[in-house]
DNA sequence: TTGCTTTCTTACCATAGGGTAAGTTTTTCC
DNA sequence: GGAAAAACTTACCCTATGGTAAGAAAGCAA
């Protein structure tokens, strides 16, 4: 908790009562290897800092394969934000791939804190920039390089999320099947 | 330009004021067909809003191939966000396909607004939240839909679209060659 | 219109990655 | 610690898409 509020205040000034709004919005908690925080197909209001552990976004497609949006690790935010912006019922799940900690916000009331305190609009905005750069750049790295590259790529980003997640979570966030990955690493280990 | 200044009031009351200095900083211009206005490897200190016509932004990679991340129609904005918010030379071009009327802006100038006007912030929140949606929707359809599929969704998205860009635009957008989506066309002929 | 250039199509074969299923290893949990 | 479950690897063959090159069509310029 305390590491957030001091890397809000490193992007905006915010103000005592501010920071104290925000604070009575958080509800830190800690968060079983497994759980499911958010349930595709269920009303979503939500979102999530993650303190430590590892979690994942991931959808189902009508064949029942999982596929993976986004791992999020410590100090990146985690929920289903199509369904949020488009205030539709969630077509992602959360997953929480290891025993976890993260500071859980009401969506709404989060947003809410944006209309109290236009002061906290630049820490949002910072997060948001941030993650559609990182959007962009999975979807160039997608376009333009082979099952190999990315999976490199991958090692290179997420160094120490390997030890949390299942072959097919990383296989599932590179657009490949496990079966592949198995085989890329084995090339790899030569 | 009228449009959007429509569109921002749509979203936020703009004071007078605000109006006022948000368009001293709009550069209305036309642009011929095949004019690029962001080039890979330059500086970046533009964004523009197309009012009408059609833009696309691409990355050439280590095998002279390009990529396309995004076509930008009526009512988008584009420039290469990724230079602008790592403050680095461009890595994507902007190119426009079909002779297009936009609304230039000075990145940073635009980016002042929001410190002299926060009344502006929710507006750009709305634009990045939409962003946001937009990409990750194209990730996970990238993740799971054949190459066909992920050609009908663009005709539905684009509907008109493809009278402005050339075979390969599309089938660099979509991740595939001009020759795969030629067949992909013949298939569906039938 | 005529020719030149660019784009699109098509035929051929090549290859990255997929699917299945069996076997092996690792993890879980009692 | 040991049985059961889950995850991973491997061998086999399959399919979607890629690459090349030649030819056809469309766009453009004079």
């Amino acid at each position: 908790m305390e590491e957030l509020i001091h890397k809000i205040k490193s992007i905006i000034a915010l103000s005592a009562e501010a920071e104290k709004y925000f604070r009575s919005l958080a509800k830190p908690m800690n968060v079983a290897k497994g759980s499911i925080l958010i349930r595709e197909g269920q009303a979503v209001n939500k979102v999530y800092f993650v303190t430590d552990g590892c979690l994942r976004s991931y959808c189902t497609d009508k064949n029942g394969k999982e596929h993976t949006l986004l791992f999020a690790i410590k100090n990146w935010w985690i929920s289903d934000y199509i369904a949020i912006h488009n205030n539709e019922f969630a077509t992602l799940s959360v997953e929480c791939l290891t025993a976890s900690s993260v500071i859980e916000f009401n969506a709404k009331e989060l947003n809410g804190i944006l209309t109290r305190f236009p002061e906290y609009e630049p820490f949002q905005r910072h997060i948001l920039e941030r993650h559609v750069v990182s959007l962009q750049k999975r979807i160039l790295n997608q376009l333009q390089l082979s099952a190999t590259e990315r999976y490199d790529l991958f090692i290179e980003q997420y160094p120490h999320t390997e030890q949390y997640t299942r072959n097919y979570h990383i296989a599932s966030y590179l657009g490949i099947t496990q079966e592949s990955l198995s085989r890329i690493r084995v090339e790899k280990a030569k």
